[in-house]
DNA sequence: TTAGTTTGTGAGAGCGTTTTCAGTTTTCGT
DNA sequence: ACGAAAACTGAAAACGCTCTCACAAACTAA
């Protein structure tokens, strides 16, 4: 079953055809209703290779992950961002791509379909290793392009929260509450994100004349085990309270807090970072930083979507907002059970 | 630059850079250097859409989750799963196009869409809801297929565990250990696996002589607070034992348990089901009934491939092993820390 | 040598759309 | 009523490949 072959039935030609099912104007509405009936009573859908070739367009909208963010898959951030732009375009006429390397070897195959063939009409990047490639290859070739998180690209749209700003709020928290000895869980450091977060802890703490001591810092990866080892790791150090740059590591921290006889909120305080769903429903309660996961996807697919029909002229920035959401182990609220 | 350009470059005709691409016989040492040099030269790749139009397929597998699993995706599991059905694909000539509704009405519109056109060569079915049409839809239209999970269409192929018999394990082993009344949380009972869990813990409580209770079982639905809830409606009716359906629920379980000041495993033994990472990094750890879950979307992926290139013949059907993974909130082990 | 087979190559017919161009009919303002 | 503009329609040229068919050249076996 062919446009050939709907013409046919239709008594009318191949080109007519096309019209309806793209919906030009200039069609008589006797036609247009004809032509409708007919592929609606044959079932018929228009070959979709046929007209990426025609068209010279895909409606491919690739999403792609660079290697080594098993961490952000597990950690619930990767599957709720899915969400979000699986969402957004399943909502549109797009199809979703998805490109996801493990390793190294992966990634690196990856990259060269990716960069070779015209497989998509526009990438939805996500997170951003320091020294990807990836995004300046794609912006080289003109591909429309989205990352969600921050680039040291000047030339690509984003869409992102405002991290140092967050982490900041986050740390001033802990402060006004009385905390003194307030260490810090990274994530790995060529994650942008992660080195703003840094920053912001830093800055809150210079900005309150608290010195910054470079042992109350520790390198995690974002996974549950590096912050319990960090919070073990703190503890000899008498600190009163631990900004953890997600929550998984902020739970891994009490874990390793508890173990120790010490008392949260009482001891330590904790706060967190994402606010993913079990940050809630933990004892006690995490206070942490939400920020708007399954937004940063939508958003960003509609607004690569935006770039592809030429609707918005790239570079476009969105910071989406975030919020500190207070629950017990910060110490504001009296605990409950 | 297409084929016609190399072809002139080269001196040959369309055909025959044609033949060297896709890596046909006949054509002469010398000539296929030549192509081969210049299409390296050039940076030279074949236009993805035309290929699907004229060889009548897409070289595209497609990755369906119905709605409603948000919470498999949220356990831990969906990623894992990704990760292996991705690696397998990037190593094939496949691309992955990824199909997550997570709403009715999402749902509704992307089977719509994959019924329609032809979007794919085939497609791996991630999960099985009780009354789901698309497997059986998708079948009628003689889509290649695979699922992972049980299915109740004995025409399609399959990559599963046994549930029943590891569930029956899990059980078993905590009556060893001496446990009588051990309760049982199980996931929605629209998913087929669930319900074979339950069979297996049911089977395993009539082996012993063990009367089944129904008030010691409680549907939760995979999520952590789930566990939690089952947990205290449990704690009244005199438990020692409990077996979640899956880990993220055990979790829950057990901190419902520990807020009531019942010792893991002293009072109330907990076995989980997955084996996801933080199971072992849990205090206690968890004892889990272990799940080849990457595995079992890289052999599905396979499978597929093998079913789409006609190297095997559906129904094809693959159980891959369980194991029981002995920690400390079954009680068989001295507890650490 | 001769017929038959294998190897190598090109011409050209699809694959199923979109879109330009040209031509015809209808509408509209005066 | 008339010319210009707007509304419709179809023929046919892309889009960039694959693959069959025909044919030529190079082997092979007798």
């Amino acid at each position: 079953m062919n446009l050939e072959e709907i013409a046919q039935l239709a008594g009318v030609s191949r080109a007519t055809v096309s019209r309806v099912i793209n919906k030009h104007p200039y069609v008589s509405e006797a036609v247009r209703q004809r032509v409708l009936e007919i592929i609606e009573r044959e079932g018929f859908h228009p070959n979709a290779a046929a007209r990426m070739l025609a068209r010279q367009r895909t409606e491919v909208i690739g999403v792609i992950a660079p290697e080594g963010l098993e961490p952000i898959f597990l950690g619930g951030y990767f599957p709720v961002l899915l969400g979000g732009i699986s969402s957004a375009i399943s909502h549109s006429d797009y199809v979703m791509s998805l490109w996801a390397g493990s390793t190294a070897e992966e990634a690196q195959r990856m990259y060269k379909r990716i960069l070779g063939y015209k497989l998509m009409d526009g990438a939805v990047l996500i997170s951003s290793i320091q020294d990807d490639t990836l995004p300046r290859s794609l912006y080289e070739r003109r591909m429309p392009l989205v990352m969600i998180g921050p680039t040291i690209m000047s030339e690509v749209s984003t869409v992102d929260i405002d991290n140092l700003a967050a982490a900041r709020v986050a740390t001033d928290h802990l402060i006004r509450l009385g905390r003194r000895r307030i260490a810090h869980i990274t994530g790995r450091h060529d994650i942008i994100a992660v080195r703003q977060r840094f920053d912001g802890y830093r800055t809150a703490l210079e900005a309150s004349q608290i010195p910054f001591d470079p042992a109350l810092v520790d390198q995690g990866d974002f996974t549950e085990n590096s912050g319990y080892f960090a919070a073990r790791k703190f503890i000899p150090l008498g600190i009163d309270a631990i900004f953890a740059s997600n929550d998984l590591m902020a739970i891994g921290a009490m874990r390793g807090l508890a173990e120790q006889g010490l008392n949260v909120p009482d001891d330590v305080a904790v706060v967190g970072f994402d606010d993913m769903h079990t940050a809630s429903t933990l004892h006690p309660a995490l206070t942490t930083m939400r920020q708007p996961i399954r937004e940063l996807g939508s958003i960003a697919t509609h607004m690569l979507i935006d770039i592809i029909q030429g609707k918005v002229t790239p570079p476009h920035r969105i910071v989406l907002p975030t919020e500190l959401v207070i629950r017990e182990t910060c110490g504001a609220i009296p605990r409950s059970g």
